[in-house]
DNA sequence: ATTACTGCAAAGCCTTTGCAAGCCC
DNA sequence: GGGCTTGCAAAGGCTTTGCAGTAAT
């Protein structure tokens, strides 16, 4: 186990779970992969960790916000999304799958506008834009 | 087969696909849901229609862009949005699932300064917020 | 009349579960 | 040491496929 570990590790063992071998290696191996794998893709990259243990780790980062399962484009699986802290706000290109990441939204108004008119709290938001990316315009583009 | 058609099942036609009983049963069922169920669910509402054309039609209309399956939350299969106007939004209820919608976004100007800022094509846009619902709101705190 | 489409059922694949052993705390 | 967590393998469940019959055009 590495001496140090990252932010998302932390919170992990806030939230009362132990920092195992395991959660850690898939931890690390959605880090690596800034976070849209695929659980098959993950399984390859973590050999030594048993395939269910992927799939308990998975399931337990997703109940702890720390990734999203989410549908991109093409893929018949879910692809994992590694959500960082606070706003979580991508833009998907749907020809490449590059993800693209930014922080104004200024959605607060809106929100605050939401939670009167549905008498809702709410904690968060994730705003996804799908489109094509610079080099896929000019690919499939006149 | 009923007289007249929804326009999505006019898309179908359009597209070069026959307008069966089958996928208009389908259609029909996810336009009564309002769009947001899981296979499971949209199999039962279709108790007429085989398992495998159910999944056929299902994978007919993603490719024709007329639903987009999506990860809301809870569920561990994808569910199903259909694709009205471009706009998706919702309201996740954490503590119960409960899915609101809402149309207006004013996401328009920040879609355009990003399309600049990234040198992106942007089609469209998915925006998720997440709270409690006024039931749970009251359930669970003082 | 053509041929795309359906339905059934079996095959296929990914994911989950059960349980003894192992490791974190 | 206690008990959460792992790993293996088998079970489980959803989805896909093959093929002959059916229906849309």
């Amino acid at each position: 186990m590495a001496a140090t570990h990252s932010a998302r590790a932390q919170r992990l063992r806030d939230a009362g779970y132990r920092l195992t071998s395991a959660r850690l290696a898939v931890l690390e191996a959605l880090e690596r992969s800034q976070g849209h794998v695929t659980s098959a893709e993950l399984l390859q990259m973590t050999p030594d960790v048993g395939r269910a243990s992927v799939y308990r780790a998975l399931d337990l980062f997703t109940r702890l916000a720390i990734v999203r399962p989410a549908w991109l484009q093409d893929s018949s699986t879910p692809r994992y999304l590694l959500l960082p802290d606070g706003h979580h706000h991508h833009i998907l290109c749907t020809a490449c799958d590059r993800v693209i990441d930014f922080d104004d939204c200024h959605l607060e108004p809106l929100q605050r506008e939401l939670e009167t008119r549905y008498g809702m709290r709410l904690r968060g938001h994730l705003l996804e834009f799908y489109g094509r990316c610079p080099d896929c315009v000019d690919r499939t583009e006149g």
